[in-house]
RNA sequence: CCCAUAUCUAA
């Protein structure tokens, strides 16, 4: 079993989704991982709804536990169903799951892209510790929801928290900035990124760029731009 | 590291 749960990880990883499918069906005995790793690949692949539904089915055969309820908070995500998420959010805290940082990043994920800001925030403000994802999570979440400034907001207050931002808070933040026209916050960013040493990454360049183009500043893209040693 | 898990991306 061992072998085969590794054998479907590999195949979903090289985008063999059904291949994977096949050594899945193939296992006799099934275990918790077999199912969590199924379940998985298809929401890292953003099959959300064939996630959810193999997630139906698993829960007539065992109990899922803490991995299997990341991935299938993801799957709400992907497809956008509250209802399903705080479904599974109940059964944690009736099964008395015990949560750590990925659970509760998976909860704010779910929430913030199913436009529940409040509850994100909720399980955000009882967090017993965050990490740079948690925060991220957060950030992305008020972002997609209308509040940029609150992004702006929470990146300042992870920095006086003393966690380091990396290249997902940097692009979020961006984005943000570019989504309200903030220059002269974008400069301080475009800063940290120096001081960070991201300013190289494609993507983070990227977003700069855009940043700079959409709060009026074609030079400062230009210069991003040309300076760029890797361009996609 | 130990079979599986979370966050960002232009038009």
């Amino acid at each position: 079993v061992f072998i085969s749960n590794s054998l479907v990880r590999l195949y979903a990883k090289s985008g063999s989704l059904h291949d994977a499918r096949q050594v899945f069906d193939d296992i006799s005995v099934r275990n918790v991982v077999s199912w969590t790793t199924m379940i998985t690949a298809y929401a890292q692949a953003g099959l959300g709804e064939t996630a959810l539904s193999l997630y139906g089915q698993m829960e007539l055969e065992m109990d899922p536990n803490a991995v299997t309820f990341v991935s299938a908070l993801k799957a709400c995500a992907i497809v956008g169903a509250l209802d399903k998420g705080k479904k599974i959010h109940n059964k944690i805290i009736q099964d008395a799951v015990v949560l750590d940082v990925v659970l509760e990043t998976a909860l704010i994920d779910m929430y913030g892209k199913c436009g529940s800001v409040a509850e994100a925030w909720s399980v955000f403000n009882q967090m017993s510790s965050r990490n740079v994802v948690s925060w991220n999570a957060m950030i992305a979440c008020c972002a997609q929801n209308g509040n940029e400034e609150v992004s702006l907001e929470l990146f300042q207050q992870m920095r006086e928290e003393d966690v380091e931002p990396d290249m997902v808070t940097y692009v979020s933040v961006l984005n943000a900035c570019s989504g309200t026209g903030a220059l002269s916050v974008g400069k301080f960013v475009h800063s940290c990124i120096i001081s960070g040493g991201y300013e190289l990454d494609c993507i983070v360049g990227n977003a700069l760029i855009d940043m700079y183009a959409k709060c009026q500043s074609s030079e400062c893209a230009r210069q991003v731009f040309d300076s760029m040693l890797v361009r996609d």
